[in-house]
DNA sequence: TGCAAAAAGTGAGTTTTATCAATTTTTAAA
DNA sequence: TTTAAAAATTGATAAAACTCACTTTTTGCA
């Protein structure tokens, strides 16, 4: 059974892919005339909060976070965006600075399309309003249900949703009953969870000895979903 | 000094009250034609989440609460909407179910407008479909503000912030210097912060002991917003 | 205006989470 | 492959937050 049987992974999903694809081939044309191409490693920040946004990203391969930092320097991971997935439409359309930064978390490759070049094709293209309107409205519903989680689930129950995320996130050419390797490090770990790293691996250790998972040096692959779902307590 | 030049209060509401001010005349009354007003008494269910989104809702006067219910009837506001607001269009644009309930915090009135007329002016009027845009992308960094303060502040700091955030919108008629009162049940408030009533109580009794506010029944009157700032332990 | 119900407030004990100080393991570069 | 640096892990303690049981105050309605 697919796990859109078991837990609703819609609800924590952006899903900005459906923003670009097969858009008619006038307005693809038109967005795409100036974009350029980059491969960002593992760690380069893609934009920063609180700058002018001057234009937006398309992760062709690779994953990103979105995140925060408070006055501390503390990382607050927002969301994880996946190949196919772009990023940076908020300043523009907002008109106002960057709300978060943005930096790969693996070797990711993305494309650049200039602000203009995105305002025209939006003008232009009823279809690109119309679905950017659909999408940004479901990430209300996708933060609106991270807020819920973080004011009202413990670490592990956040912990152990945040595993059932990302390991939809971490399948790459999945065939039902293949192990999926989530490659991520216990502190970005921990600033997706909200919470110190060292309490990211406490649960981790407890989710280990009670079979839930299984750890190979830092990579997490997940056993049993059921249970992890179980462990959200998550309706 | 306004509170616009110590605290960046925009970055805490969504400003929907622009969506459909100053409309051209045209769209303003395609929207409007099949409008109906209704009072809503305090407590009163505008929608549920889950349901099917049948129009948007304009609050005339008053102030809604949007929240959530978990498994265990647990109540988490993810934002309270006042006067001049709009509710009810991301179900709609998202073409998905409604992704919060809405009850009104006080008496309200509340204009209701049809699906079917909302989709035809959008369809219509490019100027509604960017402000919308515009609106949408503005929320998504309150809500990334409000996740990351969940996920990094204590309960205190929260509770800081969120009367900072709830005195501007309980003002009315305001004159500098005149006091504000905030009339929110602590049930409600604890709700908002995420925490438990008595917790609320109890941050609030501190408060009151070093002067920051004062309260009369359940009406919390803020005297030093400078004091709260530094509570809240926000850049 | 009086009164019952609802809401607000208080206190004590428990659980959860954060913090600090280490040690061990893994990673990636030379 | 070796090895130094980075990352992960463990343990102990402190701080924050939650829960339960209860008392007091406020509210709104008869």
């Amino acid at each position: 059974m697919s796990i859109k049987g078991i837990f609703p992974i819609d609800k924590w999903d952006f899903k900005s892919e459906s923003v670009l694809t097969d858009l008619p081939l006038d307005d693809f044309d038109l967005l795409m005339a100036n974009k350029t191409e980059q491969v960002y490693k593992k760690g380069e920040i893609i934009f920063r909060e609180g700058s002018y946004p001057s234009g937006i990203f398309f992760i062709s391969d690779g994953k990103v976070k979105k995140y925060k930092l408070d006055k501390e320097g503390r990382e607050q991971i927002i969301y994880v965006a996946n190949t196919g997935e772009i990023l940076g439409y908020h300043a523009i359309l907002a008109e106002e600075r960057y709300p978060d930064s943005a930096a790969a978390i693996e070797e990711s490759m993305i494309s650049f399309i200039p602000r203009e070049d995105f305002l025209e094709t939006l003008h232009q293209s009823e279809i690109l309003s119309r679905r950017l309107l659909k999408t940004l409205s479901h990430e209300f519903a996708v933060l609106a249900n991270s807020l819920t989680m973080f004011a009202q689930k413990s670490v592990r129950e956040r912990l152990a949703l945040q595993l059932i995320v990302l390991r939809e996130k971490y399948k790459v050419n999945f065939q039902p009953g293949m192990p999926v390797e989530i490659n991520m490090s216990r502190d970005d770990l921990a600033s997706l969870v909200g919470t110190a790293r060292e309490n990211v691996v406490r649960v981790l250790t407890e989710f280990k000895e009670t079979g839930i998972l299984e750890t190979k040096g830092r990579k997490i692959i997940v056993h049993d979903v059921n249970k992890l779902i179980d462990m959200a307590n998550y309706k």
